[in-house]
DNA sequence: GATGAATGAGAATTCATTCAT
DNA sequence: CATGAATGAATTCTCATTCAT
């Protein structure tokens, strides 16, 4: 790909990355093209689909998330990190709230279906190493981001860290909290 | 009304209740006049707006929920009862699904606004005699269901039961387990 | 017909008149109807089509002006007599602007066509007895009656009486001002 | 603009012209879309609404006609030059029957206001000049051009210079005769 | 006879997508 | 390659008219 090219993807990515934050899918392409500074068509020459640009933009999220989780495998406190990483995702995800609500569900596509395969399995090595009350797997905590997120969102204008506090109830419940040093015993 | 008139409603209401329990508010009028087998004009007759439809349903909705909530005031165990209301509101969300994202806040209808607000009053009044642990407020009670259904809301079909789950990590959190007797110490 | 039923037909009138006076031929049967105190049904029953009310509305004000123009045939001075009729015709057109604007041309209705003919005769004999310069018909008179308050009407509201100077203009290129006393000469 | 653009754009402004001429505002989008070649969204491309195409089209109109009484502000015969003027814009206005009747007051645009208050002021000047009796505004000529035009409308088929005389009764009433040779006394 | 419930043909407008320039 | 002009299906909503009660 040329450099102009390159420059031009970014530019797109960047505009309809701000704007589906903002607004959620609703925007239309028109008006994301505009705030990127290119012609409409330039979009489609890039993403043959409005889908496909969605895809995109939530895969950068979701790859981050991965890159988040897997950057923790080898933590100390396992449990810890745990409780970090889904602290960090779902700050993600309240960053981006219109944008996951529109991952949550209406956006059934190919690429990130496979995105959130990968990042649960990441989630799920840090899973296995925390002290977690009995099963639970990388989907379900993958999904339970989601959850405190939506459950957060009606009021994230009013009360903004809201689910700072819904997080914290539902860590209380999932984590053994005596975890929280567990090689001190040794 | 007339009887014929009547049935036509009820129609129309279980058109629509199933339409956006399937696929959220984003039917079309002209979809659920056609499952509901009358004529689009009519649904404009029963509800001068799209909007006032959907009201109408989130609306019955959530009477139910307060009926559950208030039914529960005076039971002799304050802690379980707000657990078995959970699980009946959440319960009733998962049937309609779309209807719930819908009732999250994308909708905004002051009946809807109305409802919200006297479900969080009579939810709060549970949560008062309830051994919870910190600050919980009707309303937080009431947005923390929808986050447990939205968590759970994309494996709907593969995993039917998996918000109970869920809502079962989240009421270890939430509950003073203990309480589940509160009077045995007495 | 029954009594009742004479009864309903007036209150469909005056309120017809009414509304069409106020807002023009937009108004909906159905608000009509209400505003008479019935259902839109009946108002089908005592007229086929819209358009055969309005049509029946537009008629009534011609005959009243047929009768104006009759009663004047036979006046002392025909010159005064011609003004005083338009006088009070344009009167009645501004009485129902938006009515007249809507039969003014919109209307194509066989009843409304005949009475506007009869009304051309009965002028026609007032402007044939009149001291008017040049040709002018019984029609003339009816369509610049309509001109002068259409030219008016735009603002009919901010200034109620600017057809009285217009229609002094007009007067003024029509008729023969030493005709006042058309006869003192014999 | 692209060369294409433009000849679409004429294409449209050429099809609402006839069509609002011949049928007024209530001609639908859809119908000029058609008769214009075009698509529907095209239209919608040109002019975000149906109000802002019908301003444009009334605006071309009313910018020739202020461009006419500006023409005219130096003329040696200041009366004839009204006489002229108003023979000139009611033919405009007769050229375009519903258009005028659009102009008249049912449609409420910024621009068209605008428009007429300046083609008002340009009258103004005109009436200012000409030899006319009693007080008389350049509002005034507009719309006694108006009436003049929509009181010979009903009958433009069957005899298309009716307006001609109307006019001419109306310019008897409206100009001191004498000054048609103004200097002639000098 | 009266009623008002039901109808469905439009109307204006939006927007993802295609394609000529 | 990039552009933005053109498209037309889809959407919400209105209203004259019909017809079962």
């Amino acid at each position: 790909m040329r450099a102009d090219a390159v420059r031009t993807r970014k530019q797109l990515l960047d505009a309809a990355f701000a704007m589906f934050a903002e607004r959620g899918a609703e925007v239309s392409v028109a008006e994301i093209a505009e705030r990127a500074g290119i012609g409409k068509g330039t979009v489609f020459r890039h993403f043959a689909t409005k889908e496909d640009l969605i895809a995109a933009i939530v895969g950068d999220l979701i790859d981050d998330l991965v890159e988040a989780a897997e950057s923790r495998h080898d933590a100390v406190d396992p449990t810890a990190a745990l409780r970090e990483f889904m602290t960090y995702g779902v700050a993600r995800l309240v960053d981006n709230q219109a944008l996951c609500d529109v991952a949550g569900g209406s956006v059934r596509h190919l690429d990130v279906e496979a995105g959130v395969a990968r990042l649960a399995d990441a989630v799920h090595v840090l899973v296995g190493r925390a002290r977690v009350r009995g099963e639970l797997t990388g989907r379900d905590v993958v999904l339970l981001m989601t959850g405190v997120h939506k459950a957060a969102a009606p009021l994230r204008d009013a009360e903004p860290d809201l689910w700072r506090r819904y997080l914290g109830f539902l860590l209380d419940g999932l984590l053994d909290t005596t975890s929280s040093a567990p090689h001190s015993r040794t």
